[in-house]
DNA sequence: TTCGAGTTTTTGGTCGGACCAATTTGGTCC
DNA sequence: GGACCAAATTGGTCCGACCAAAAACTCGAA
């Protein structure tokens, strides 16, 4: 969050965007008044219309005289979407498949632009930390180091700047917000050389076009992997509630 | 905007938001207070404080007890980018290149998983536009809707939600924001019937990397010659200005 | 039974003021 | 220059008032 403790407008915020997510108002549905909500969280008006005011900019409220009312989700900012994310943990599988399905679209496109603009110097250091990755016998947190330093690299070198705050909105406030994800999010090791030798293959010829082919491939592969595990988990837990469940009855 | 007219808050904000992208605070640099703000703009503290906690979403603002200040750009939120276009009339060539470049990027992606996942129907209605926007002499505006339908076509076929609110989000607030856009982002004449005879090639064989390339190629077309008319555009605006500029002298 | 007009109620928008805890600022002293 | 402290300023929270716009309700006519 904002690095300070949450107020009384984060708290309304949070969870009335929650409840909007989750789908307890569907669009057009008229949202409690700001008199109601104030009595249910037993504080002032001011909060309650900061919160609002914060809901309408995120795109999923519509305020007007005579009620606010829940707006389509499809219509909502993009920031919306590091709010799906957060609403269960570990994220759905689906939703966290189609969120990383479009983050390894726009690595992929930074990588074309990073092997077609890259200097001698950022080549230099994309070939070393691929020749490092090779090895499947790094670290686990070292390996995630390599790949940061990758992404980084390449939306450097693609000199574009939309890519670059794109790249920092998608890793803090989704990747970072993943339990695990510096474990979670691995090329699986029967692949990784192959992948990684296709990328070096592409920046050593500047080939932009095999760039973006062998990244997708890599984020693709990376993936597959992380629903496989996310399922995996979702199911564990689904699991031990049943029994929990049947436990309690 | 949202529909409705603007508030005290929306001005209030809006105001800070372009004077703080504009660079009149740096990072750091402390915001005027919330009272000093409400003199300022002949209004009560509850305005201020909205509209600041506005600012705080978008992440260009830090609050806290002891006075508020300017956050990096570079670390706020996506939605930054369109308040950033919004700035000037037109857009800063630079700044919408960069833009539309990762906006090709996705769209390009877009196309990748559309070729590999479209269904009969969906390939044949590609099919039909592509053909449609061969002939070059096509009305600019019925062009124009045959290049949004596909648009649609190519997300709606990804099967990727995340791809549609991307689309949309970039679309409603990047795109229709700029001026005489019809008109601005069209393929250039003298390259239309290869690049569109690419991506046809590429859906009808399934084939996602090249359907990828062959989109991100028109897209780059497409802004190469935008960015070239938004600087003669500047140019011509600039030269006007210091024309006039000698004249008041 | 439906519809339109009028009335009433509820809604969000705006405002002023109060109070409190946290932070900053300025002064003093060493 | 650093420590300490009091004063000032800051944001956070709260209350209540008033107003215009919208929704809900009522009633009579068709």
């Amino acid at each position: 969050m904002q690095g300070r403790p949450p107020s009384v407008t984060d708290r309304i915020s949070s969870e009335l965007r929650d409840e909007i997510l989750r789908g307890r108002y569907q669009a057009g549905d008229r949202l409690p008044s700001e008199r109601e909500l104030a009595e249910r969280f037993d504080t002032h008006r001011g909060a309650v219309r900061e919160a609002l005011k914060k809901l309408e900019q995120l795109g999923i409220a519509e305020i007007r005289r005579g009620g606010a009312r829940a707006a389509p989700i499809e219509e909502a900012s993009l920031d919306i979407v590091r709010h799906l994310m957060e609403l269960d943990n570990p994220p759905d599988p689906h939703l966290f498949d189609q969120i990383f399905e479009v983050f390894g679209g726009l690595f992929s496109h930074a990588a074309r632009l990073a092997a077609e603009r890259a200097d001698d110097e950022q080549r230099a250091r994309v070939a070393a930390i691929l020749a490092q990755l090779t090895h499947d016998d790094l670290p686990v947190l070292e390996e995630h180091e390599r790949i940061q330093e990758l992404s980084e690299l390449f939306v450097e070198a693609s000199q574009n700047m939309i890519f670059a705050l794109v790249r920092r909105g998608l890793h803090t406030e989704f990747i970072e917000r993943i339990e695990n994800h510096k474990t979670l999010l691995r090329p699986p090791d029967a692949e990784r050389a192959p992948l990684l030798g296709a990328i070096a293959k592409a920046m050593a010829e500047r080939d932009g076009p095999a760039a973006a082919n062998a990244v997708y491939d890599l984020t693709r592969a990376v993936r597959i992997q992380a629903v496989a595990i996310l399922e995996a988990e979702r199911d564990r837990r689904r699991e031990e509630d049943r029994v929990e469940g049947a436990r309690r009855r």
